[in-house]
DNA sequence: AAAAAAC
């Protein structure tokens, strides 16, 4: 185990020690003993890091610090170029990230801004205006403000890439490559991703200039403190699970991932009307009902938080004693980022897992990823005593649900749950499946995404031609 | 397959 310094050793100014003081952090944790001298040393930083390992400390202390010493060395203070600029994949986390810098530079002349979609952009060009040394955006925003030459980075000598994956995941290259090509050669970079993919290290040969790699805590880490139970549930028995679930641990700070910003919405509204606190996040939702639902969440105003995978990484809720995984993500590498939110900081969490044949297929790639075996086991009383009888159930239930379309008859669908059914499982599991009032139809039209099919299908293709086409150049 | 991100 290396002897790992107290922040107040490793060459950072007094008013940043005061501020961390302030906070109760005396000593780096693993990522920030090793981030932070080799930032401080100018050098560029490929860095595997989980959420919650103290990451974004080990980029903006340095960053901080290395903005001050060239500041007190400027002979011309009087303008206020942009000199650090941190990308990342979501509003949420450059918002939190933005809070971090904030708070670790409170007692230092240096000024910064958030910049992300979604809200006004009036104060973000004033705040520009006014003149910022450390900009924390995602990246359509900063080019909006680029374009309209709100913001000017042609003397940015720090940039910093955070979940870079997740940017990839999401087709921020192109973004990327414009912004990178408006910055400095001569610039020190940082890319932190969650994992080192053959694409992320095309994307780091791009970017970076010998690059210092640093890595800590893998996944297995966080498997250690995360109790993971998957329990097989029929897809239509879900929502009912969930609340059985939370019923069972209190209803407090329960964080419920779903696959899909329809789902999470549904779930819960469901919640809701059985008097559970609840409310959504996810991308559908205008910036203003994220932001009031991430904070009601935190401040206890809500129980239960259901979440797309806007909120997979990233997002630093404290302490959060569980996560319940309503659908298997289809990413294996979400699933270790939607559990990396429980089970925090040396605490203990809880990981649930819902399994309906419907998530077979992604378990394979998660065990594989996290080397172990999640063998998914009955939740009591809330699912059919054998996978034969759940299937044989769901089949039922289809043919159900046609019967009762053909009537266009709410009081239809009563002919499945027979008597003898009954007696095998739990009456609530019987009740019939209701979809939601609203039409789908009226729901989509409501996301006005009505293309993104066509889209998404062409993206692998997209981004790979990309890649190839960067590490050509 | 889905979600995310600029207007």
């Amino acid at each position: 185990m290396p002897t790992q310094l107290p922040f107040d050793q490793i060459g950072l100014s007094p008013d940043i020690l005061r501020a961390l003081k302030e906070q109760g952090y005396l000593h780096p944790t693993p990522i920030q003993a090793q981030a932070i001298p080799v930032v401080l040393q100018g050098r560029d930083v490929m860095g595997a890091a989980q959420t919650g390992t103290g990451k974004t400390a080990g980029f903006s202390l340095p960053i901080i610090q290395l903005l001050l010493a060239h500041a007190n060395a400027s002979a011309s203070p009087a303008r206020h170029p942009v000199r650090a600029l941190i990308l990342t994949p979501t509003r949420e986390l450059a918002d939190q990230v933005a809070d971090n810098v904030k708070a670790y530079s409170r007692y230092t002349p240096l000024r910064s801004v958030v910049i992300f979609g979604g809200v006004d952009i009036g104060p973000q060009t004033q705040m520009l205006r006014a003149g910022v040394e450390i900009v924390i955006a995602t990246p359509g925003r900063l080019l909006d403000h680029v374009q309209q030459k709100t913001l000017n980075l042609s003397q940015t000598q720090i940039l910093v890439l955070d979940e870079a994956d997740r940017m990839l995941d999401m087709g921020f290259l192109p973004d990327l490559q414009r912004i990178v090509n408006l910055l400095p050669t001569q610039r020190q970079s940082l890319l932190f991703s969650a994992t080192f993919s053959p694409e992320i290290k095309k994307l780091a040969a791009t970017f970076l200039k010998n690059p210092v790699t640093i890595e800590v805590a893998r996944s297995n880490a966080t498997a250690e403190r995360v109790t993971q139970i998957v329990y097989k549930v029929n897809e239509d028995a879900k929502q009912a699970a969930v609340a059985h679930l939370l019923r069972g641990r209190n209803l407090k700070q329960v964080l419920v991932f779903s696959n899909t910003k329809i789902g999470a919405s549904r779930l819960a509204r469901q919640l809701e009307q059985q008097g559970i606190k609840a409310s959504a996040i996810h991308g559908d939702k205008s910036q203003a009902e994220r932001i009031a639902a991430l904070e009601a969440f935190k401040n206890g105003a809500i129980d239960v938080l259901v979440a797309t995978d806007v909120a997979a990484r990233g997002l630093d809720i404290a302490e959060l004693p569980c996560v319940i995984n309503y659908d298997l993500p289809y990413n294996a590498e979400d699933y270790v980022h939607r559990i990396g939110r429980t089970g925090r900081a040396g605490a203990s969490g809880d990981a649930i897992s819902l399994y309906s044949d419907k998530d077979a297929r992604f378990l394979a790639d998660i065990e594989k990823l996290i080397k172990q075996k999640l063998s998914p086991v009955q939740l009591d009383g809330f699912v059919p005593k054998t996978i034969q009888d759940e299937e044989r159930i769901g089949n039922d239930r289809r043919v159900a649900g046609d019967r009762r379309n053909d009537r266009r008859a709410p009081g239809g669908s009563s002919g499945y749950g027979t008597s003898a059914r009954k007696e095998k499982v739990d009456p609530w599991f019987l009740k019939p499946y209701e979809p939601d009032q609203a039409p789908e139809t009226a729901r989509n039209s409501e996301t006005g995404k009505t293309s993104s099919a066509a889209v998404s299908a062409s993206k692998p293709q997209k981004k790979a031609a990309l890649l190839g086409g960067l590490v050509k150049r």
